[in-house]
DNA sequence: TGTCTATATGCATATATAGATATATAGGCA
DNA sequence: TGCCTATATATCTATATATGCATATAGACA
């Protein structure tokens, strides 16, 4: 049970990983630290988009950023992101598979469910 | 690691736990199913506000729908959402108190963390 | 200190969506 | 069938934010 600042907190991480491009990037540096500019070659973005995205999820405390030289390295701040994103994944996957064993009994295709089809 | 279509998927289920009055919905149905009038009455909400909640919550595949007499009836489709919660929160949490210790350190407070205060 | 490179920011545009208000719809029940 | 209640939707406004393009800034190094 979260109290009502919490909620706003929590809210605001979920809304952090709302966008395909953060978990790119996030997905980018699960093997490591990296220089922006190689995050962008990877993604094929924009650098100030990047840069943009890289800074929101520091802000949010997805991320952690030190300087490397002439280069700017970004960070995992906490591998917990990956539980969260493999968690929904699977909810995902499950949940798909039982809408097409129900498309399967609907249909008639009984065989690979063991449904009944209605009729 | 996550293909493009998965990480679209992902990012829309973030997405739909990103609003504040969205969680305490799944909160209040964390001890049951509930009608829609009850979950307005509990969030002090409008009911067309909530309503259209319930519906974006539904269709990501958090919640279910099912019609009881005369009122409709939510309920949480996968508690894996509060796993997800309980996660972001201790996260959220934990950095929350290494930013304080870090407070303590650099005003010279040494007693709590045993960190040494710059000069 | 000046210069050069990597990164960050300002501004404009397009899109998404939360909430308020009014209204429509669904389905139980007489 | 027709009515009534609970829920859903349409429309509007305000706000947030992703992206592109142009430009500013930071900091390593001569």
């Amino acid at each position: 049970m979260l109290n009502g600042a919490m909620t706003e907190r929590v809210a605001r991480r979920f809304r952090a990983l709302s966008e395909p491009m953060r978990l790119r990037i996030l997905q980018a540096l699960e093997s490591g630290e990296k220089p922006v500019n190689d995050i962008v070659a990877l993604l094929e973005s924009s650098q100030p988009n990047i840069s943009r995205h890289l800074k929101a999820l520091c802000q949010e405390g997805l991320l952690e950023r030190r300087r490397k030289g002439l280069k700017v390295c970004y960070s995992i701040a906490d591998p917990m992101v990956f539980r969260l994103c493999d968690l929904i994944c699977r909810s995902v996957t499950e949940q798909t598979r039982s809408q097409l064993a129900e498309l399967d009994a609907i249909s008639g295709n009984s065989r690979r469910t063991g449904h009944r089809a209605r009729r």
